[in-house]
DNA sequence: GTCTATAAAGTGATAGAC
DNA sequence: GTCTATCACTTTATAGAC
């Protein structure tokens, strides 16, 4: 009906396709369900798009790019934390909100990462999507311990390794049982154990000088 | 050709099933896939089973029964075991090392469990999955603490949750970026953490008499 | 019980009118 | 550029010969 420019038709595609895939899976995201989703005919998604793996490609790229922008400011302390406990507590408790909240779109998440890792030239796009995750978690580590006056004992990419692998762990756990109250014993274990990774900051290592600051408050 | 028993034939059909699975994936674990691996015709499969969600539900019980039988005795700590963590650290080794060995059977795990929480019937199948390799867990988790003088401090079934959320976080890392240097810290990093959870068993709770285990060796 | 043959529906992709 | 109609193929499931 109207003419649409090829760019806009190809992100409107793309949206469609994730609301598809959230609300129904990876395997009924077939092209028929994708166009009828967002409106258009079928001959709309191959004028868009050359082929369906395509589409999951960019959709996957898409959904990569995107948690980044979703996640970043939820990892960011606030000027509230005072104890490093208290902000990487509040971290996986707001990640652990934001699954609550839109559960299709974590599983989403997972399911896209394990159509990547079946499709023989998309595992790059896994791993992109895993080193994002990494990045933004030892950002948030760093600038956490740095407002608690603390440091990392471990390399802060170690650190984030470990919080990650933790929450892939909360959130498979949460979305098999559906159980707030187990999730909540996984993230005071993990915050625990992710905050005995750190030390108080010194200015020079072995001063006297112990800061004011605690590493961990139970 | 032969004359087959109903019930051999559905094992046969089931285990053909799951070798499609691991090697590419639910989605292309057809009936004409499945039958094939078998060596059967199209026919064959429908008068063992009367669809392919029956298949489907067979498998996923299979694998649930299955991976308790294939991993319980990895997680027993054998004689050699002298400390709390190295028992912790030795049975992560030992996942480890089946992961490394089969990645395609954990993939199939993974997305067996994905499969079944888009499947509005079978959320308890999956659900059932988690218990068992939670009860797995505990049970081995208590005879490692009991071996090596030490108690838990928390209920072993929240130590539990812990351990294979740890290693679910594991087995994602891995599959993604088959980094086994990444994965041996994300190894020590949750030995460490689990072992947090103990300390030195005492006859009576607060008695001044410690017992010589140590709780944690690094 | 087991096969071949086929039905009925769904899939990705394209042709060709407008 | 966008549509309808259709192709070529695959899917699950069944009929009917043997």
């Amino acid at each position: 009906m109207t003419r649409i420019p090829a760019p806009e038709r190809r992100e409107a595609l793309v949206q469609a396709a994730l609301r598809v895939v959230a609300e129904r899976g990876v395997a009924a995201a077939t092209t028929r369900a994708i166009v009828a989703e967002a409106g258009m005919s079928l001959a709309s998604f191959h004028y868009a798009f050359v082929s369906r793996d395509e589409l999951m490609t960019e959709l996957i790229n898409f959904v990569v790019d995107r948690q980044e922008n979703a996640l970043a400011p939820l990892l960011v302390p606030d000027g509230s934390t005072r104890t490093l406990h208290e902000a990487v507590r509040a971290g996986l408790e707001h990640y652990f909100a934001v699954l609550r909240a839109y559960p299709q779109r974590e599983k989403a998440m997972l399911e896209l990462t394990q159509y990547a890792l079946r499709m023989p030239d998309m595992q790059p796009l896994a791993r992109r999507q895993y080193d994002r995750y990494r990045a933004l978690a030892a950002s948030a580590l760093a600038g956490a311990a740095k407002l608690t006056g603390n440091r990392w004992a471990r390399p802060v990419d170690e650190v984030a390794r470990q919080l990650v692998a933790l929450t892939d762990g909360l959130t498979m756990a949460w979305l098999v049982d559906r159980d707030d109250d187990a999730a909540a014993v996984i993230m005071d274990l993990a915050a625990d154990a992710i905050v005995a990774l750190a030390e108080p900051a010194t200015t020079t290592p072995s001063t006297g000088h112990p800061t004011p600051t605690m590493t961990r408050t139970s």
